[in-house]
RNA sequence: GUGAGCGUAGCUCAAUUGGCAGAGCACCAGGUUGUGGCCCUGGGGGUCGCGGGUUCGAGCCCCGUCGCUCACCCCA
């Protein structure tokens, strides 16, 4: 027996149609906002990850899909989606002109973790990115579809939280002063605190270890350490939010897992996840173009994760295009004129089904039952003779007689407005 | 990479001290010459994850192994 890669999943007939619904109010909000879709390839070079995500990053260091292909090449299943939009816009010469480019994404990504609730190895994600100018408005234009969507899909206990981890400019003198005072602190923290502290001292701050919390309050934040373009940027996101009446918390131990984030980063947590609380985040990368080789362009995007929006859905029926016929012949000396009918009714846009099996009237109509399919087409050679054929309304169990044509059949299932 | 819990029918789960592998749901057939749902009757289905060991005898005990789930880590 060989089954499914560990950290993969098969979506079947009924869960599907979640994420149908998803993707199609994704496509709805997109549009609405001015994005068009971009696909790129699903591996690239392993050195875009490694350049724009970050050396030292965990992705980077021991999450990554990276493999030699025939020619020897290092190839990598994209672990996230900025980076192979920004490559494919520089490569594509889209950021030649001087307005703002919005795009946006659907697809898999691939990270080799341990699965655990709303993680997976291979994992979707919804993205969006707006190239073009450094404006706090689009942080803040962002965060406002991302409520709305959220708001429509009917999602709800959700948080947001904002922060500014600076820019290139002033980061590096609140890095110093972070890991002098962690430093301090350092025989109070825990274990994983200690091992951080040298790898990427930033995570410090997102340690949740009880014990910690007070030590970890008492360090400084990189809010008090902006230079003035981005303590500037920071406060025109927030008093723009407040405008919009955006609930949000500043939540100065933000921290993103992405080096190529700076100034506004942000994340939507719900508690209706496992521990995986976060549905989407998101910031800002005015570096990644040109250190991909591009122009000097800046950039805010975010991705959710499509498993953790299924899980928050609300538990409700989701749509499904099902047959509005179910056409039912009696024994195989009928067969050749449901093939027929059939054929005629799907060129007449309706959608129709019908089963190929031999099987008995009982389990044909026990069939549309279960699909759920409100009218059954029932016919046998007695009906044919007389160019008949018995429509049943499955809903209410009434059935009538009808003349054995499209026509007929059309007006009985829709009603006669309808065509 | 680390830890914990769980692997028995398609699904959810039982099985006393180690003593003939079960139920509900689902599926199929019949009750109805050609009519679904509700009800009744019957039926098909099992490598008890896999491999060793202990024992007269193992789903149950022991060892190993694989898988799944959740959590740590990290992130969407």
């Amino acid at each position: 027996m060989i089954h499914r890669i560990k950290g993969t999943q098969d979506l079947l007939p009924g869960e599907i149609e979640k994420w149908q619904y998803l993707e199609q109010k994704a496509r709805d909000i997109f549009a609405r906002y001015g994005y068009m879709e971009i696909r790129t390839p699903i591996f690239e070079e392993t050195e875009l990850f490694v350049r724009s995500i970050g050396q030292e990053t965990d992705i980077v260091q021991k999450e990554m899909y990276t493999f030699a292909d025939k020619s020897k090449k290092s190839l990598t299943l994209r672990p996230e989606g900025t980076a192979p939009v920004v490559r494919a816009c520089i490569e594509n010469n889209l950021l030649a002109g001087s307005g703002t480019l919005k795009l946006f994404y659907m697809g898999p990504m691939f990270r080799y973790e341990r699965p655990q609730k709303g993680r997976y190895r291979q994992f979707y994600q919804i993205g969006a990115e707006v190239l073009g100018p450094d404006n706090p408005l689009i942080d803040v234009e962002v965060m406002e579809m991302l409520v709305r969507f959220l708001e429509e899909l009917e999602i709800h206990p959700y948080q947001l939280h904002i922060n500014s981890i600076g820019c290139p400019g002033c980061r590096p003198k609140y890095l110093k002063v972070l890991r002098a005072e962690i430093t301090h602190a350092l025989p109070q923290l825990c274990a994983d605190c200690n091992r951080r502290a040298s790898t990427n001292p930033l995570r410090v701050l997102d340690c949740k270890v009880e014990t910690d919390q007070a030590h970890i309050n008492a360090l400084p934040a990189s809010l008090d350490y902006l230079c003035e373009d981005c303590r500037t940027h920071f406060a025109v996101v927030q008093r723009f939010l407040n405008n919009r009446d955006i609930h949000y918390s500043v939540n100065s131990r933000l921290v993103r897992g992405l080096d190529y984030y700076e100034k506004t980063t942000f994340e939507i947590t719900s508690d209706l996840l496992g521990a995986q609380n976060a549905l989407l985040g998101g910031g800002r990368y005015n570096g990644l173009s040109e250190s991909l080789g591009g122009p000097a362009i800046s950039g805010f995007g975010f991705a959710l994760g499509e498993e953790r929006f299924i899980l928050a859905l609300p538990k409700e029926d989701y749509f499904w295009m099902r047959p509005e016929v179910y056409l039912a012949p009696l024994g195989p000396a009928c067969f050749d004129f449901a093939v027929t009918l059939a054929s005629q009714l799907r060129r007449n846009e309706i959608r129709a089904f019908l089963e190929f099996g031999d099987k008995s009237l009982k389990s044909q109509l026990r069939h549309a039952d279960k699909l759920r399919i409100p009218f059954a087409l029932i016919f046998g050679t007695e009906e044919l003779h007389r160019k008949e054929i018995q429509c049943k309304n499955m809903r209410d169990g009434t059935q009538v007689t009808i003349r054995a044509e499209v026509s007929e059949i059309i007006r009985a299932i829709r009603g006669d407005t309808a065509r």
